[in-house]
DNA sequence: TTATAATTCCTAACGGCGTTAACTATGACG
DNA sequence: CGTCATAGTTAACGCCGTTAGGAATTATAA
């Protein structure tokens, strides 16, 4: 075995060290906390050496965003398999509010504006996509037809995100901000049921 | 008139200025352009002479959310000059998204977590004043009767921020988060009329 | 084994930030 | 005219992200 797999192991092995610290430091601290050489001496190392494996503190950062995505995404497959469409969806809802409540400072990141916008767009894909699924289900299930998808899709998407917001903003608390974000689903899911031009169900079914 | 009123003039005046000057960087700049040093410079003082008007960094920013608020409320304003009760509703959703496309530096210190959440609140309040009245208005019109009027407006509000976040966060297009908006309001409120228990409109009407 | 090459890691430093201290003028008032 | 407050300055402190340069360690080759 060569030398270069084993540096190549202890190489990733301390990127990985520098990202948790620094993840460490967020949960716990918050984003003012989270300085270069903060996590260099969390990680028992000075502060150059970050930068042997990430590009600036942007990169590292991104790195932790997309661990934040990765978080949410397994707890909404959790959330997702709840058997009834409709309470899958409030569901949804409320795990996305809760989500902010206990990761605020990673919430924060995961939507900062200064972390680049493609960036930000990629790591969030597959969390949307499960919100896709579960819309699909849902206009299957109750025949609905949506006008738009996408265009659906990026409402409750945007009205999420805007309800968490009012929470860790500190407009509202958690606990309600999870009831409103249900409530907000059940109204918007209860319009497009409504609008939908009043099509009994389909002889097939 | 002694020289007192002119020496406090003339402060408030500098004051003034040092505002005017933040806002401008703010707005075509960035908030990465927002020094404290650079605000000194562009109206012609030394750094330390901010600090004569203002406790600290955070307290001229919030000047400036102050300023943002104000902003929004008189184009609030504006918008709900529009006769009819639902076109009032989806108006002022697309001019909330239309200001934070036309102003995002302004919209993003207008919600930042690190301003105070209290001061936030404050100042904030009058344009959500605007909203509660349209709503009321609105329910009134249709006989609707929410079940939480203050609920109904956080979901709205809370709406409206999370579909501009697209826009200003890069997910979409502003011309389409507005559109967003707008559809997303038609839904929330046919939604409420939905579920309020078929009542024919009373005798009284 | 030893000379050479590569890698790892550190200290020191740069420029910029918010903020404070200490000092110098300038203008008002007895 | 002398005194005193006030406005304004420069210099500095302790942070920040980031880079340069060198020392020490480790791998490679003769």
């Amino acid at each position: 075995m060569p030398t270069s797999t084993r540096r190549a192991r202890e190489r990733a092995n301390t990127r990985e060290r520098i990202i948790e610290a620094a993840l460490h430091v967020l949960e716990t601290e918050g984003i003012a906390a989270l300085t270069i050489r903060r996590i260099a001496t969390d990680v028992e190392y000075s502060a150059p050496v970050v930068y042997q494996h990430f590009a600036n503190k942007d990169a590292l950062v991104l790195e932790l965003v997309a661990h934040g995505h990765r978080l949410m995404l397994s707890e909404f497959r959790q959330a997702a398999q709840e058997p009834d469409t409709d309470r899958r969806m409030t569901r949804i809802a409320s795990q996305y509010v809760r989500f902010a409540g206990e990761h605020p400072h990673l919430f924060q990141v995961m939507n900062d504006p200064m972390v680049d916008a493609d960036e930000r767009r990629r790591v969030a894909e597959p969390v949307i996509d499960v919100l896709k699924e579960l819309l699909t289900s849902w206009s299957d299930a109750h025949d609905v037809v949506l006008a738009d998808f996408d265009q659906a899709c990026e409402i409750l998407w945007g009205t999420l995100y805007g309800i968490a917001s009012l929470s860790y903003l500190g407009s509202v608390g958690n606990d309600r901000a999870r009831y409103l974000a249900e409530q907000a689903l059940r109204t918007i899911l209860l319009g497009w049921r409504t609008e939908t031009p009043a099509n009994g169900r389909p002889a097939s079914s």
